[in-house]
DNA sequence: ACCTGAACACCGTTCAAGT
DNA sequence: ACCTGAACACCGTTCAAGT
């Protein structure tokens, strides 16, 4: 028997971390399934057996990421106050410094890894990972005093600052590429449960809407009230001579 | 002689024409050098007489929706007032209503082609024609009377709404692909004349830029600027109690 | 259970050749 | 001047086959 070195044996935790180097190194469009396996000493074919595609690659490098701003956000340093974020400090009280170290976390991941807004922007479907962040950041408006409705306009302005990208947000449905509408339904309730505070956004927007012309999720509403936030503030820091 | 029909004659103009229509009707991943001689009834390799390959394509494709912008910010109608635009109003008089207008009329064009913002973000480098826009923002913002240093993180904070991207605007030489210094200074200077406004703000902003630690464009304070303006504008809303 | 080889239907691009 | 055919080096994916 020849000796032979023996590589440790490919996993789906293996492949994606071998694919976010990849990413890192050389960029999104070097991320090939067939490039991926020569980096892994492996046949392209192969990844099929760990993964159901370079669909589920992509899911599965966006769900590392969102996992990393995560922790990031777990484990921020109060950047500006310099003290230690065991003070009293609850989102209940500032829930503007906990959005601050929220977008602050997200955007450090960005940079760290340049490609993964254009990664955001390539799936179809927004993974339920990045709904999960969504979510936290909903909940740390609607708890420190925001309604739902200007919660949901914060979520686009300040999702499409963070993942520099902007499209609707949570259809659940076209999401899961469903047809049929019961299967639809079962899963937004299983949805639902998980993230409380979009399902309670959805619903009190959805009571709202009267004109649902585009859709309950009318960005050009978002975009004009994202708009004339940056306006006015423009127009208070000229006066202030800036 | 068999009769045959005689198609209308290739040229940059018509391949670009078909190219857009393929990508309003099936999205940008079907624009493809093959499927687009399909289209214009030629092979795919008669497209490299007319277009210098696919990066070209898609250049001009931003070019074309850059144009689209500027027809639709000339012929805009204010959409709020409901008065004709041939008031007495002027860019100085009223920089937020102009800088209004040229943000919707961009948001129309890319409303009109949803993928817009992904072919900008695949653009390695800024497009002249994107610059030229940038350009009239800017100028817009200075005869208002912001400053250079507000419109340059005025420029970030709209345009990666706009466009929805965010990344490092005017680097001309990275921008150009240039080894030479020189080529890049006489390219520079070029630019600069066709480009007041731009020019000057990076002399401004380069001038007072003492710690050059990211480039003179360092996105970090424009991103925290963004996020600052939109979360006082959001404490504001919340105070009122929208 | 895990990996491979051959094959299929695609890409962008080159280059010599046709008219 | 304008277009084509053949060829090259790539893609993702399937599927039967190997160990």
């Amino acid at each position: 028997m020849t000796a032979r070195i023996k590589r440790a044996p490919l996993s789906r935790d293996r492949v994606l971390e071998s694919a976010l180097a990849l990413a890192d190194a050389e960029g999104l469009q070097a991320v090939t399934m067939r490039r991926l396996g020569d980096e892994l000493g492996v046949e392209a074919m192969s990844l099929y057996y760990h993964l159901p595609g370079k669909d589920g690659l992509l899911d599965g490098l966006v769900d590392t990421l969102a996992g990393q701003i995560e922790y990031e956000i777990e484990h921020a340093v109060a950047s500006r106050a310099g003290g230690n974020s065991d003070t009293a400090l609850t989102a209940e009280q500032d829930w503007r410094a906990v959005l601050r170290r929220r977008c602050l976390a997200a955007r450090r991941v960005m940079v760290r890894h340049p490609w993964g807004p254009g990664l955001l922007a390539s799936r179809k479907a927004v993974p339920f990972s990045v709904y999960l962040l969504f979510e936290g950041t909903l909940a740390t408006m609607v708890r420190g005093g925001l309604s739902y409705h200007l919660g949901h306009q914060a979520l686009h302005a300040l999702g499409s600052m963070v993942l520099g990208f902007a499209q609707e947000i949570f259809s659940p449905a076209q999401a899961a590429g469903d047809v049929d509408p019961d299967a639809a339904d079962a899963e937004f309730e299983a949805v639902a449960t998980a993230l409380p505070y979009l399902a309670a956004m959805v619903a009190v927007e959805m009571h709202d809407n009267d004109d649902p012309v585009l859709g309950w999720c009318d960005s050009q509403t978002e975009f004009e009230f994202t708009l004339d936030l940056l306006l006015d503030g423009l127009e208070r820091k000229r006066l202030t001579g800036s």
